[in-house]
DNA sequence: CGTAAACCTGACACATGTGTCAAGTCACGC
DNA sequence: GCGTGACTTGACACATGTGTCAGGTTTACG
């Protein structure tokens, strides 16, 4: 009982370096390519090359295909509701609205690649989340919209569905991260700069806090 | 020169009936494929069991994979264009921006298969879109771009970048298609009915247009 | 009817992709 | 230095997936 000789499972808990380096380099390399081609276009042999491995190695610490996949979605969920962050009753919406926006498309730009893994997953059904992992989600965006009809009791705000009004703002701010070929298109550009997402960002606020067009009376 | 005898070139042309039917048979099941488990998830037998023919004839009419994914997509870009109809300079911008937002979630509510055929192709990247189809997106958003901003000009609408705004047209609307399953998860429902997508409308118009904060002063 | 083209099909070649195995090598506490 | 367990690896079994082929059947049209 002393713990100065470790049992197996204590010694496996605490993922010894080489373990945890590999591990993290198989992730790594797995992410980008799920989020290039998809579940079904990415092979083994691939992540074991881009992460430096022999493929025998990769399968010595994930057993299959699927538990690569599992290992990067848990990894992912966890930042999911960092941005919600700023959206809290004491604040006055339109700082938090702003800063949330800032905060999520700044998330876009610097994480492009686990943005489009996410979208895929979804696109495709949500098929590998599990049942915790949504409702996680839902318990989440449950509390902050409990904070949206606080500010619209308040008459801070317009009186609006919190929950469409939430995903006017994810897939506004997804958008660049997951289409940004297309926005790059469009925009007349090779690949989106930082100031293609200041733009975005100014644009976005000016329109949902104030609307887009001029009053009439 | 008597057109009384077709050539081969000419019977071709009018692609007979058996021709149609079969292509139109295997095209609907790959967009449904596709859409679901993406290009390399999909395979050739499965799209011939469930359009009802041998894998054998599906070779028959398209040489390769490829060719069946092209083929969807040159059906698709078509229609890219539709639900911009209505932002013309001519119309008060209100009414126009109004009648988009929904025209655009009609066609998600309707098409959502083909819409997330779409998505995932440029979450790809866009790689089996040809330049010409590319160029053809840019044409006519530049186009509708310049009737914003000569409403701006008019002082019919706030100064806003037209591009980021109608990025914030489509991936709003786009959203509630290819993102369905997570739009339903928050909204506490199994699947998406006629309802969800008007509130989702209603919100989006109110928003978009007028802002979502009390005005200040 | 006849015939030519369009259509259909089962069997098969070939490549690739997942996952296993047995035989190693290396790290590290004693 | 040595022994144990963690790590590494090439070779291989097996399944599946793409695309071909040769020969058969149907259809259209004179």
């Amino acid at each position: 009982m002393t713990d100065a000789v470790p049992t197996d499972a204590a010694r496996k808990a605490q993922t010894p370096r080489i373990r945890a380096r590999n591990e993290e380099r198989i992730l790594r390399a797995a992410v980008g390519l799920f989020a290039d081609k998809s579940f079904h276009g990415t092979h083994i042999k691939e992540i074991a090359r881009i992460s430096g491995l022999p493929k025998t190695n990769v399968y010595y610490y994930f057993p299959t295909k699927e538990s690569i996949y599992a290992a990067v979605i848990e990894r992912l969920i966890e930042g999911w509701d960092r941005a919600f962050e700023h959206i809290v009753p004491e604040r006055e919406p339109r700082d938090a609205i702003a800063a949330y926006i800032r905060a999520k498309l700044e998330y876009s730009r610097r994480h492009a690649t686990e943005s489009r893994f996410f979208a895929n997953e979804i696109l495709r059904g949500a098929q590998f989340l599990e049942r915790r992992q949504r409702q996680h989600i839902r318990d989440v965006t449950d509390q902050r919209a409990h904070v949206v009809e606080e500010w619209i009791r308040r008459g801070q705000m317009a009186p609006v569905d919190p929950r469409h009004f939430f995903i006017m703002l994810w897939s506004a701010t997804q958008f660049y991260a997951d289409f940004g070929m297309l926005a790059a298109d469009v925009l007349g550009r090779r690949r989106l700069t930082r100031k293609d997402f200041d733009a975005a960002a100014e644009t976005m606020i000016r329109v949902i806090l104030d609307g887009c067009c001029t009053r009439q009376g």
